[in-house]
DNA sequence: GAGTTTTGATGTCTGCACACATCGGTGTCA
DNA sequence: TGACACCGATGTGTGCAGACATCAAAACTC
């Protein structure tokens, strides 16, 4: 009751489809869907609309509708991620998502730094302090929150809607890592100065440093990570012409 | 005819929410909808749902269709990418999209020298020599075809699958930039060896010398457009907590 | 001001007509 | 006789209309 009907519906397409269990090229009857989830037709037409616009499914006359290929798929949407976090896919997700980070963090670093509003830059010097200390002290579900908040607030400083729209995306894989035991109950001492060095330099507007700094930042947790991904097979999208 | 019906839907209310027309906290109704748009209720239904999943509205009882903010877009969905390249905000979109282009390409680089497939690797070669004679001989419309091609090749051959979806926007920002007269006949000579030189690098996997020289190309392209998009207002997104 | 009732919009279900892609049969031609 | 083009039957999504259920905002009562 917590949840409307084609919600429901679209949670459980989405994670069979994304999961691997419903494969691609599968194809599905409405009517089929509405004996099988217990549903009226509205409802399942509504869930395959959303599916549909997310590239999980295309609907074909006299075929039915049409499990589509992961190389579809919409990898942003945050439905999607969630779906594959869940899925055995979880580890090649959060590859995915901290390469990206990676490679974001140092840009929107220098764009804060040149365009940043003055309250945000003192909030993220305030927070990297915290952070600092919290890490001494060994405060791990204290660091964590701090962490996610800092980066959220570089991310939002930019002022690019793109790049903070991955905060969300961010606070999922910093979750995920502590979570998953990759973090030591105190964080190694150079990166706690690290992100003093990013806040400060966004601080004092100097965008190289603050490039730099976080760049230091994204390419040690880069190194720390990759251990446990090598095993991870990587899926190469085929160029659409 | 072509399209259906409640895709028209989802255009003509996306493009109108995108545009401003319809404002942030302006609600609507389902019934009014209906004969404004001339269709049935299951078709508004069915997009206001993709609207829905997309952040563009939001639906309560005994309220009725209710307009978000921007701050609670999707940044990433094709369509609202699209709809937002239609619209007054067109600059701010291909600035931000260029900006999130500057950040991923070399790191896209740097995987595509550490994973890609051979055969990309030598089509790589092929295209970026094909892109520097093109560019000598001033073939303008070839000389975007390739360059597409180029960048979309380099990102799917990172082997990450968020990289390389944004093969699609890229492309819009290439064809935008040259639409709009921002490209000269022949493109700088630096930046036409800078392309083979990724290239080169990512055929021998040579990943930081590949990231270096796209690097080079990025920062070019980005102080070239900046002139242009200096007045383009800034969105900062709140933190959500 | 707190609790209750009313109200009005979305949510869900159902039956029907239509569009149209696919498939198989029919007819024509070589 | 065989290959091929045509064409109608069939099945499925698409769109429509109307009914009832649900639930939260708003009005009302005490």
């Amino acid at each position: 009751m917590t949840t409307s009907l084609h919600h429901r519906a679209i949670e459980n397409l989405g994670t069979r489809i994304v999961s691997g269990n419903l494969p691609a090229g599968h194809v599905m009857l409405a009517e089929q869907l509405e004996v099988e989830l217990k549903v009226s037709r509205s409802v399942i037409r509504e869930a395959v609309r959303v599916l549909q616009s997310l590239g999980l499914v295309e609907t074909t006359k006299r075929v039915g509708i049409r499990v589509l290929p992961p190389s579809r798929w919409n990898p942003f949407d945050p439905q999607v991620i969630r779906w594959r976090l869940a899925s055995d896919a979880r580890g090649a997700q959060l590859r995915s998502l901290a390469e990206l980070r990676a490679a974001v963090e140092p840009a929107a670093a220098e764009l804060a730094a040149q365009n940043a509003p003055a309250p945000l830059r003192l909030e993220l010097v305030d927070v990297a302090y915290a952070m600092r200390d919290a890490g001494h002290n060994g405060e791990v579900p204290r660091f964590l929150e701090l962490d996610i908040q800092f980066h959220s607030l570089l991310l939002s400083g930019s002022g690019n809607e793109m790049f903070a729209n991955l905060m969300g995306q961010v606070a999922e894989t910093l979750t995920g890592r502590t979570v998953h035991g990759l973090m030591p109950d105190h964080p190694h001492e150079a990166a706690l100065q690290w992100h003093v060095d990013v806040a400060e330099a966004i601080s004092r507007g100097d965008s190289a440093a603050a490039r730099e700094a976080s760049d230091r930042i994204m390419r040690r947790t880069m190194s720390q990570m990759s251990d446990t991904w090598t095993e991870q097979p990587r899926v190469f999208i085929p160029v659409r012409r």
